[in-house]
RNA sequence: GCCAAGGUGGCAGAGUUCGGUCAGACGCAGCGGCCUGCAGAGCCGCCCAACGCCGGUUCAAAUCCGGCCCUUGGCUCCA
């Protein structure tokens, strides 16, 4: 079985190839605001492909660009006392962003470009779209000339002469046809620019960004060049998988194609993966609607494994809508899967390794789910399926370990360590499972809950213990509400206490 | 107006590439049972039930073709 995505570019689901070396870029963000759930998600897709890939057994060189020249940063010079330029602006919001990937529990990138570290690099390719015939220079700015192009629109279904219908016919205009697109642009950030995406006044001196020199005098790079100026600089000509949010794909994406091919003669990507929005309350989570939950928020209030679960809740090329519900769901999945994983842990701790009990229920189970998990993902990254996968492995476990517990109850063992019917290699194959499957590939983070504080967990742990000790004794003597009132108090502080044949047990949450 | 994606049960969301093995994946919510002092977790069962509408092709269509309606995204910065 080989993996097999859904191509924008063809419309068709294919088979996908590649070398052993993977070139994949992924179109990052404008470092203009806090990073929200919706870019998030992006990322979350173009990790679990990243990790599926490195699963697969290839090598992945992962890109992705962070753009911090823009007007949408110039506009919010001044909003902060440390901001005194452009550059400031975005050094406050890269920062956010890397703090964000590495809570998501992101796998690196091998490099994360800047547009304002390689303005030489587009200077050069818009030179050399000049030269070539596809771009003109005028008034100090630069464009391309789609008609020059003549594949322009495949991408994205465009006709040429559709869109030039549609431009404004305006006589004074710089451009020779209105679907023209800047590659470079004179001087500063127009102040109309600015006041578009201002959002507040801030006092009368308007910023103009940064300029770089160029052959056309001072200016500063046009929109999309960007990208193809900074992937063909990092991984080449050619790359394996573009993707990026539905919203790119025209026209950002499809002049990076206009760009890069125009330049090079070459196929710019073999692969255009889109990831559906991510909706709530009916329209795209965006920073300009204002319908948007950061991710440092959502970090703090769900956690990495619970938005993880959600963003796998769904195909990353589907849309997604975030609500109250779908966010409990995904915490409901999640609770589910970490809790069978830490039951089958301390199932296999408890065990005689040298005990021969084997369980043909369990172990088929985990072989059928790491097929199916297979299946799925193999089959464009099927998400909801793969961790459906994981969830019926849920069950396997469960059975496999009420069983025992109701047998070793029933035989009133006293010592039920060295008593246990467990088949110790198959439930070490289910924890493999759960760890391959679902934290390598999904990055969920098992077991991990305990294991992050150190010191203070431990202390808590004892003292938790103390009181569940206290718990007990209240509950031989049949002093039932006194039990209940400890079982509250912990609940209180965020200990949720759950009692089992085998005595209780508690988690913090 | 043009381009694109999509419309499947109370919710959410697979399945559409290659028509039958698929109608009721996985999950959530709800209901019942087992277990339990209670609760929770877990297990078992139920949820009497959905493929936007209208045609067509076919022995057979959620899946292919045509038309229509609706939603979302894009056509301006946007993951």
């Amino acid at each position: 079985m080989t993996l097999s995505v859904t191509n924008t570019l063809t419309g068709d689901r294919e088979e996908f190839s590649a070398d052993d070396e993977v070139l994949l870029y992924v179109c990052g963000l404008t470092v203009s605001d806090d990073p929200h759930l919706g870019h998030a998600r992006l990322w979350f897709h173009a990790d679990v492909l990243h990790r599926w890939l490195a699963y697969r057994g290839y090598d992945v060189r992962h890109v992705e660009n962070v753009t911090d020249v823009n007007e949408k940063i110039t506009a919010r010079v001044g909003e902060r006392e440390a901001w005194t330029g452009e550059a400031d602006v975005a050094e406050t919001f890269t920062a956010e962003v890397f703090e964000s990937m590495r809570g998501l529990n992101l796998l690196r990138a091998e490099v994360y470009p800047r547009v304002s570290e390689h303005v030489p690099e587009i200077v050069e390719l818009v030179e050399r779209l000049v030269e070539a015939g596809y771009a003109y220079e005028s008034n100090g700015s630069v464009y391309f000339d789609v008609t020059e192009f003549p594949e322009y629109g495949k991408l994205s279904n465009q006709d040429v002469e559709e869109l030039e219908a549609q431009g404004e016919p305006d006589e004074r205009s710089e451009k020779r046809n209105p679907a023209d697109f800047a590659l470079w642009k004179a001087d500063g950030v127009s102040e109309t620019a600015v006041r578009e995406h201002a959002k507040h006044d801030h006092g009368a001196e308007t910023p103009k960004g940064q300029t770089w020199d160029s052959p056309w005098g001072e200016g500063r790079p046009g929109w999309h060049v960007e990208c193809s100026a900074m992937s063909t600089t990092h991984l080449g000509e050619t790359l394996d998988i573009h993707m990026g949010g539905r919203d790119l794909v025209f026209p950002h994406h499809e002049n990076e194609i206009a760009q890069s091919e125009a330049a090079s003669g070459e196929t710019f990507a073999r692969y255009w993966l889109h990831c559906g929005l991510l909706s709530m309350e009916g329209e795209k989570m965006s920073s300009s609607i204002g319908n948007f939950w950061t991710v440092p928020d959502a970090l703090e209030e769900l956690g990495v494994n619970v938005l993880r679960t959600f963003y796998a809740g769904a195909a990353y090329r589907s849309e997604q809508a975030l609500t109250d519900e779908t966010v409990a769901e995904a915490e409901e999945r999640w609770d589910r899967l970490s809790r069978t994983y830490d039951r089958a842990v301390a199932a296999v701790d408890s065990v005689d390794a040298r005990a021969k009990v084997t369980d043909e229920d369990l172990r088929e189970a985990v072989a059928a789910t790491r097929e199916e998990f297979e299946r799925a993902m193999d089959d464009d990254l099927n998400l909801r399926e793969a961790t459906a996968a994981l969830l019926d492995l849920t069950d396997a476990v469960n059975r496999h370990v009420d069983a025992v517990e109701t047998a070793d109850e029933a035989e009133g063992a006293d010592d039920a360590d060295a008593l246990s019917g467990y088949d110790y290699r198959g439930l070490r194959e289910a924890v493999e499972a759960f760890e391959k499957l679902g934290g390598d590939v999904l990055g969920l983070q098992f077991g991990a809950a305990g294991a992050e504080a150190g010191g203070e967990v431990e202390l808590a742990e004892e003292l938790v213990e103390l009181v569940l000790d206290l718990r007990e004794s209240a509950r031989e003597a049949g002093e039932y509400e006194r039990a209940d009132e400890l079982r509250d108090a912990l609940e209180a502080v965020g200990v949720t206490v759950e009692d089992s044949s085998e005595g209780p047990t508690y988690r913090f949450e």
